[in-house]
DNA sequence: TCTACTGTTTGATCTGAATCAAGGAAGATC
DNA sequence: GATCTTCCTTGATTCAGATCAAACAGTAGA
């Protein structure tokens, strides 16, 4: 791989922990794969062979029951590392949910760099901890709120991390944006059926909270009202 | 604080990863406290003081709407590591449920600390992937499963983690143990109310896959069917 | 332009768990 | 050993969201 200095991440992903040097050393193990809408990195249970920075695109990480049951336990974007470092099996699947393009490493190669460059553990540890609190929030969400709520909280938070540009303090929340998701997907986010996230959208569409230019696309009407019914802490 | 080499978690907490000296110089800054059953150490919201190794007793995680509404987001066993290093917030409140020893450092010292000897953070980055892996099994549970299968995954897994020892490999699987939990805490961690988990524990005693000696006591009776119940992946 | 297809919305009905409401059991306190 | 108090169980009823069932866009092909 050339030239990680050109990469549109290389100051929002771990790799921003590195020297020049050391960023040389390790894209020696790296490559760029662009993997399309719908194709599966990682399966779940299976050996975890690789782990990867995601470049563009947002990817699903999901877990389910043999009955098909699945659980999305997580969404990834730009900037952000996928893959389960140290240890032997993915207890998930990550899948795209859009065109992404990602820069790989396997598994053991990383692992072993990154034992030998504290600068970037401790990146990886901060990504960790954080994932690990939005994680919570959504056992939160998943245990005690409403449908309403739920929908309400997935709008906020989707309009606060496709806003995220990572282009330092830049943060702006977006008033308008695609959901990566169908409805389908929606609801394996929020435990929901894709009927009752349907009518929850239809009833604020309704109410003036937001609108809904098409089947993908969102455009928050009433910020406040959204942040009211979405029972924040 | 005094002789870490005699702590009854010296080998299964984080500490583990630190040579003689190292662990000298970081009980430089520790000290042993008892907390009592139902003392919060950390309010959700507050500045992120301290962080703790648990010698004893269990605590809970929990995260909560302002209504009142409260979610168990995760359980902490001797052994393991409380507190929320390298933020300075803490986004949710640790609870002692047992009356129980903690070896308590304030945030600041150990992040510096932590920082400057890698092998620690290693400990303590897995232990948050591992920690991560269980947020996220726990999101399937609460946003997939029906009550009876959250209850039998619920018994499984304190089964096996009050089963750990910690001494090396030896890791029994429990069928008779005191959960650290009551009624309405199991209904706090599984996303249900007191009664549905009341119902649920009555029509597994009757239908003998447990048996209920007391209010705490658990014993199982079928492990087989009781993992049939629980709708593993 | 017609047809097929895929994803979405809307309506009718059902149901699992919540809520409401008593009782009962096991400690604590006096 | 009687009386609280706290926690737990069980029953009756309700309800939010699931399930079942159609209709309704868009979009892609032919």
């Amino acid at each position: 791989m050339r030239d990680c200095s050109q990469c549109v991440v290389r100051n929002r992903a771990i790799c921003a922990a590195l020297t020049h040097d050391e960023l040389d050393a390790l894209s020696q193990f790296g490559r760029k794969q662009r993997v399309i809408r719908g194709q599966t990195l990682v399966w779940e249970g299976d050996d975890s062979l690789i782990v990867a920075n995601v470049i563009s695109g947002v990817l699903k990480v999901s877990m389910s029951i043999s009955d098909g049951r699945e659980q999305i336990v997580g969404v990834v974007f730009p900037g952000d590392f996928i893959g389960r470092p140290f240890g032997q099996q993915s207890p998930y699947s990550v899948t795209a949910l859009n065109d992404a393009e990602l820069c790989i490493f396997s598994r053991s190669n990383f692992d072993a760099f990154a034992r030998s460059h504290p600068a970037l553990e401790h990146k990886l540890l901060q990504r960790t901890l954080e994932e690990l609190d939005r994680a919570r929030e959504w056992m939160l969400l998943l245990g005690k709120k409403t449908a309403t709520e739920r929908i309400a909280t997935l709008l906020l938070e989707m309009s606060s991390r496709l806003g995220e540009t990572g282009c330092s303090v830049e943060q702006s929340e977006l008033n308008e944006f695609a959901l990566p998701f169908d409805r389908q997907q929606m609801g394996d986010v929020l435990g929901l059926t894709i009927e009752t996230v349907s009518r929850q959208l239809s009833r604020l569409k309704a109410d003036g909270v937001i609108s809904l230019p098409d089947r993908r696309m969102v455009s928050i009407q009433d910020r406040r009202r959204l942040q009211d019914l979405s029972a924040a802490a």
